[in-house]
DNA sequence: AGATGAAATGTTAACGTGAACAAAAAAAGC
DNA sequence: GCTTTTTTTGTTCACGTTAACATTTCATCT
């Protein structure tokens, strides 16, 4: 593996004059500046960043963390993630992607591995995690779940607003009995979106009913369940909010099993506005939540904070937009 | 930051015995490494990898990099990917991820940056990306496409062979006007599922017809639109085999949108077993490919090389599997 | 021309760790 | 008890880089 010292040797200067040289100080004059960069180019030089690293106490590397990678996140929210942080991340940091799932404890993560830290939360328990960066000093943005905790760059997206047009709009549409589907027990959102639904309800005077408030988790499966269980209720929804678009999919098969209609018999608002809601039968009617936007203002933040910028701690709200498709039917 | 200098001087030794006792090496005393591991836990010392990746001249990173991560790789089969090498790595072994198509050029991949790379490979212009990887004696796997290059380990579903699976249901259920809706040109997976279509129609001496063979680029629209040039063709397909799930799906929306109806005027097979294909309207027939098994099989690979096991290069093929469910019926 | 100062380059140490070699301590053999 | 061997610990250096400080080179001013 050729040095900066073999670069040196052959330019006949001094290992330190070849460092300034590729860090473009202002120190070297251009003629031996463009010798050594010459020379460099020519032993396909590329630097130690381990050693670097020591010296300069900087890892370069960013870490990408997820409430879990294998459970709870559905595709798309996650690789809508990893574009966003990817496209602003640049060629010379490393991107550093895991589940707090993985981790038996946090040890292994401190200062000298990671320069900053964007956690995509989406759960309560992520706290320990976010106690732990904060009491290490590492630069931290939390994406996507509200952090009461002064002093937290926060990023997300008002699900609880995007969860009450959902509602207001079954309601426009003549809907009274409408139930939810939740997600699941503990995360954030699951909590913000019942809230939108409940709020959306108690201003158009609609008491809420527990036999219309059906816990889900997310997938498809549960959505599917979920629905089954409204429709053999004595009496079943007209209308049903699904907490995400992967069980609005589920509860419109359950519907569709069951030789009933999706929006003649039942009308179906999703949440998150994934790839697919555009391509269901009938397309459905949801509210997108920009993901991908979250997670570049998430990057932007935490390499301006890594560079040492001293951002004022504060919470940036993205908006969620509802989209009407056709899984909405007007009741008469 | 606590070092092991810290260490050894409230333990009164010198820094390479407390070296030694934390890498739990036999030379050391029983009573003395208590004594070290005792203090280390209460100072909470984690190890700086920096410079133990100096000095033992390791990075203690695993790469995986994908052909591209914003466009051509479908979510599920990102996702499926990362979960099945997150579930082998373990915890000291950073993971990266990115995709080639963020690199202008492959500089900064070099033996200290990684210890071993896993390329979710996709395209023949990964090429010059395997090559420098070779070049530069970093351990790699490839997984996903077939590489001819002797020395590469290689792991792959056999997509020939569950294309032509999934054509022979199709000629089976009496269809001999059979359309292909294709992936991203230059794709091997692309070009493997073209040769089973075209394996299948000629062992049943069904002749090949040009104009039943549209270019897709393996996202839902392209799919959509394809399936509308297929429909407004004087002698429209009764079957389609589309080379993905998510072309799959469009070609149906287009199927609908169009007033016809899956299976019962034209029936479809996808490829992949993605989530959502058995949440589809008809629930959809398909071909499973074990994207997580791969992921698992080159992941423990790469990490038996990287510790230096002496691995003879071969190919491993992972079996792909015909899933039957309703977007097929029989033609009499 | 010599002194002065600025610009350019060089020397040395430091980052935290592991490894080769050296030394001390303990155990074994007589 | 003293040598010999074995076990345990210590010293010193190396990894590749940047940074503080030292030195040289060169232009400028009197």
């Amino acid at each position: 593996m050729v040095t900066i010292k073999d670069i040196a040797k052959l330019a006949n200067v001094s290992h330190t004059t070849v460092s300034r040289a590729l860090n473009n100080s202002p120190l070297i004059k251009e003629p031996t500046k463009r010798k050594i960069l010459e020379i460099a180019s020519q032993l396909n030089y590329s630097p130690n960043y381990n050693a670097k690293s020591l010296v300069m106490q900087k890892s370069h590397t960013i870490g990408l963390f997820f409430t879990s990678i294998s459970t709870g996140t559905s595709p798309s929210f996650f690789v809508d993630s990893l574009k966003g942080v990817n496209r602003v991340i640049s060629q010379d940091y490393n991107l550093f992607v895991r589940g707090l799932d993985d981790y038996d404890d946090y040890s292994s993560i401190n200062q000298q591995r990671f320069d900053g830290i964007i956690l995509m939360s989406q759960s309560v328990h992520d706290n320990p995690f976010i106690y732990h960066v904060l009491q290490k000093e590492i630069p931290l943005v939390v994406l996507n779940r509200d952090i009461e905790e002064a002093g937290i760059m926060n990023i997300l997206s008002n699900d609880t607003d995007g969860a009450r047009k959902a509602v207001e709009h079954l309601v426009e549409n003549g809907h009274r009995k409408i139930a939810i589907i939740e997600g699941i027990k503990g995360f954030k959102s699951t909590q913000m979106r019942l809230e939108g639904y409940q709020e959306a309800l108690t201003a158009s005077g609609i008491p809420l009913q527990s036999d219309y408030r059906i816990r889900g988790n997310y997938d498809m499966e549960s959505g599917y369940a979920g629905m089954e269980k409204l429709l053999s209720l004595k009496e079943p929804p007209t209308a049903v909010f699904c907490s995400n678009d992967d069980m609005a999919i589920g509860a419109m098969n359950a519907i569709f099993a069951n030789g009933l209609k999706v929006p003649e018999d039942i009308s179906i608002v999703g949440f998150d506005d994934i790839g697919f809601s555009q391509y269901t039968t009938p397309r459905l009617t949801t509210v997108k939540r920009p993901v991908e936007k979250i997670s570049v203002l998430g990057a932007e933040t935490v390499l301006s904070l890594v560079i040492g910028n001293k951002e004022i701690p504060k919470k940036i709200f993205a908006q969620t937009e509802l989209v009407v498709r056709d899984s909405v039917a007007k009741r008469i």
